[in-house]
DNA sequence: AAAAAAATTTAGGCTAGTCTAAAAATGTAT
DNA sequence: ATACATTTTTAGACTAGCCTAAATTTTTTT
């Protein structure tokens, strides 16, 4: 049978919160994630349980099975996909796309979802950077390092973010910091670990380490 | 507030069945249109005029107020974008995109809308020659007449359709029945008013009454 | 190993939207 | 005008998804 708005949000929260290393997630961190109380949580995950979705033992955290891993990475794929044609073809900025695309990636069709997928010439990346999983639920992991993590003295590109935020990602536009920029780390100051970094080889910018640890870039 | 994605289609369905005479709209009528009983629809009702989206006195039908007929405007002008969408941008039939539609119209941004707007170029009609309000929900009424209302030995251009269903609309496809052609009417049988008609000067066909009561016409 | 703290589940309840069955209002036909 | 038929509303109940408060389990600290 078909699954609900709400089913499929948690889903994919689940898969977001278990990571690459399939860990298994807390009763509590769905609880943040979803905006919602940890009693209605645990009703829920009964639910998607006995639907065969996840993996759950009371107390123990929970896990996608295949079936639920399937579904999760159906709605991230229309996700990406919808947030590429809101930026590319409706010319949204990045900093405006991702509620939009939170309603949108729930619509059902297969048949939209590929051709729209065809539409945008079968893009590999959102405009976050995120990579956009293929029909048959297969995503590339693309093991980028955060831009804190650079040393300095070295030079990497800029290939995505670990915020989705409005504020964030507007703040990133108005300090030229944009995907496929080159970063220079020029300086990094020990106590606070804010960093002086050269953009495309041209104007330098402080930045401190609550955006340095939200980029994600590629070493060079 | 916001409108529930239930409440939209019930003011939708108020809209269409109320016509453009304003009628008012039984409750029965309601409930075939929204496939429910009676007594969900009288629930509804309720709420709806306690929102101050329709007229409502009990046992005496319904119709939309200003502000309801404001909400239904803006759901059918978002219908219809995104029906044209999925037939100019993305391929589909017209025979098949109603239904996304259906879910596509409760998408809630007005920036969206108007991007969608802009980008397929400020459709007047959509795929099934139905009028799209503007932004301001001012909608032309285009006043058409039905194929069957066509004497023998006139001509007509097809302008539109009664019924948005597949089966129709494959039918139509299959006769060569589409928008923008010529059709003249040849015969017309007194025992079933059925039709030997010509498209284009070119090919005949025959039609039933069930088929040319729900083909909109301009008279030549 | 017991006590305290934190996390999770259960119990009971709420709203939106639906249902069936019964009651009331309206409309029609003698 | 009265009776019958139809339409509509009310009454009471259900599910999905959420809540608070209380009980239970697990984890951490002493
Ligand atoms: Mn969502
Ligand atoms: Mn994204
Ligand atoms: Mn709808
Ligand atoms: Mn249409």
């Amino acid at each position: 049978m078909q699954n609900s708005f709400t089913e499929e949000n948690y889903l994919k929260i689940i898969h977001n919160l278990s990571g690459r290393e399939d860990l298994e997630v807390s009763t509590n961190a769905l609880a943040e994630s979803t905006a919602t109380r940890a009693a209605s949580v645990t009703d829920m995950l009964r639910k998607l349980a006995d639907k065969g979705l996840i993996h759950y033992k009371k107390y123990q955290g929970v896990r996608l099975t295949e079936q639920g891993q399937k579904v999760a990475l159906k709605v991230i794929r229309k996700h990406r996909l919808w947030e590429v044609f809101l930026v590319e073809k409706l010319g949204f900025g990045w900093d405006e796309v991702h509620d939009i695309a939170e309603e949108l990636e729930h619509i059902p069709s297969d048949r939209l979802v590929e051709r729209l997928d065809a539409f945008l010439d079968h893009p590999q990346f959102d405009p976050h950077g995120d990579p956009i999983p293929d029909a048959k639920g297969n995503m590339p992991v693309p093991d980028y390092m955060k831009l804190s993590d650079i040393a300095m003295g070295n030079k990497a590109l800029m290939m995505g973010v670990l915020e989705h935020t409005t504020p964030f990602l507007q703040h990133l536009d108005r300090s030229g910091l944009t995907l496929g920029c080159e970063i220079e780390i020029k300086e990094v100051n020990e106590f606070d670990k804010s960093a002086l970094i050269q953009i495309n080889n041209q104007r330098t910018l402080f930045i401190s380490q609550e955006v340095s640890k939200n980029v994600l870039v590629q070493r060079l």
